[in-house]
DNA sequence: CAGTAG
DNA sequence: GGGCCTTACTG
DNA sequence: GCCC
């Protein structure tokens, strides 16, 4: 697991470090970025409970706790420290967070051995070193030559961060030279041709026509599962609904027209009761159990408050039982939380799907603030319009850095700037 | 923590 | 009979 | 609801 591959330019005088907890020379400074918030409390704690001398800054730090994710380049970077051969102070040492790990584990410090330590930014030995090692080389050049600005990455994050995720370099792919070699040219030889995401032969970017095609054979049958799922949904009955939509899953993927009982039950996820349910479907073309939830008040009900974002089964029901049935009661009567009072007013603008093009001008704008916050981003809209959906739920925007941290914190200010542009109405 | 949403 | 998918925010 |  430990980044062992490269132990030739590894810093051989390091086997192993000494040092005593109390010697004031033992600093630590703990590099929060890439942590996940649960994460990072567990490892503060641990450098409490073992006694360690933490620093608010990474200045005077002997040592520095990484994220496994993080290589000697990118550390420098982060914390802006000088990385030049010639500096009188000694670099600190990059340790990665499995130490801590492995010592909450063992419940006192293991010895810190070469494993857990990541190799110090070295100047390149030899002409050519191996494919492993070039990238991380490569990219140190561009963090020296391209300061670029970053935004508050000694902030912790929000946990709503997360919401971008990150594409990073792996020393542990399984790939053959070959595609190591073309995930090398990708990364490192055009790092910078940002915007465009390398056309893989993914499910995700191909059209599905073939889907398209499977659900016209069984259409009727998946229309009426649906609607049973969907009110299930929104009563206290997720377990049911989610059978009924694993259900509709398989039965989409049948190329052929579903025409015996026999062939339903051997499906899998299709038990009885919903094979009966189905065949009902085909041999009589209505299902009954639908008909008598539609015709439900309750059901009608609770299908409509449940459609209120923020509104899910047990608020729906408590609104049912003091008595509301439409909209104006929630609206002049009821108790509603912020996000309820937002999703009531735009009810119907909330169930409605946008075309696509409409699509593509919120990803421009989003792109324009983006790329004014961090330049370099790679941006990709992914979800329904990414699949080539001719209308949308909703947007989907996946904003990433070639570097895997600029993007870091980028949320929190983007939601911003696009607030100050009057783009953004309201949040939930 | 329960409820909701992703 | 009990799990089925995970994680985070809200109030 | 399905499945173990």
């Amino acid at each position: 697991m430990s980044a062992s591959s490269t132990k030739n330019d590894f810093d051989e005088n390091i086997a192993s470090i000494d040092f005593i907890p109390s010697d004031p020379n033992a600093t630590f400074y703990f590099l929060p970025n890439g942590i996940g918030k649960d994460r990072r409390t567990i490892f503060t704690n641990a450098i409490q409970q073992f006694h360690l001398q933490l620093l608010t800054s990474p200045k005077n730090a002997r040592f520095i706790i990484v994220d496994e994710q993080f290589d000697a380049p990118k550390v420098y970077s982060v914390l802006k420290l000088d990385a030049s051969e010639n500096d009188e102070k000694p670099k600190p040492i990059i340790i990665q967070t499995k130490w801590l790990s492995d010592s909450l584990k063992e419940k006192h410090l293991v010895p810190l051995t070469k494993d857990y330590i990541i190799r110090a930014p070295l100047i390149r030995k030899k002409a050519m070193p191996s494919f492993s090692q070039e990238p991380v080389i490569e990219e140190k050049t561009r963090f020296q030559n391209k300061p670029k600005r970053r935004l508050s990455d000694d902030q912790p994050q929000g946990g709503s961060a997360t919401q971008v995720k990150q594409r990073r370099y792996s020393s542990d792919d399984d790939d053959d030279d070959y595609d190591i070699m073309e995930d090398y040219n990708d990364t490192v030889k055009n790092p910078y041709k940002h915007g465009e995401l390398p056309k893989g032969n993914w499910m995700c970017s191909m059209s599905s026509q073939t889907a398209k095609k499977n659900t016209e054979v069984n259409k009727d049958i998946i229309e009426k599962l649906q609607a049973m799922a969907d009110l299930y949904s929104k009563t206290n009955d997720k377990w049911r609904a989610y059978s009924y939509q694993k259900a509709i899953t398989t039965i989409r993927r049948c190329t052929k027209r579903i025409d015996s009982y026999e062939e339903i039950i051997k499906l899998p996820g299709i038990g009885e009761s919903l094979a009966k349910k189905i065949w009902e479907i085909i041999d009589t073309g209505s299902f009954e159990k639908l008909e008598d939830f539609q015709s439900s008040e309750y059901m009608t009900v609770i299908n409509l408050f449940g459609n209120i974002w923020g509104c899910g089964p047990n608020i729906a029901k408590q609104w049912y039982d003091q008595g509301f049935r439409t909209l104006d009661d929630l609206r002049t009567k009821a108790k509603l939380s912020h996000n309820q009072q937002i999703g009531l007013k735009y009810y119907d603008e909330f169930l409605e799907r946008m075309p696509r093009d409409e699509v593509a001008e919120i990803e421009a704008v989003v792109k324009e603030h983006a790329l004014a916050l961090v330049p370099d981003l790679t941006i990709q809209t992914c979800g329904s319009y990414r699949r080539g959906k001719a209308t949308c739920g909703d947007v989907d925007i996946l904003i990433t850095h070639s570097d895997g941290i600029s993007h870091q914190g980028l949320l929190i200010p983007l939601v911003d700037s696009l607030r100050k542009s009057g783009m953004l109405l309201k949040f939930i």
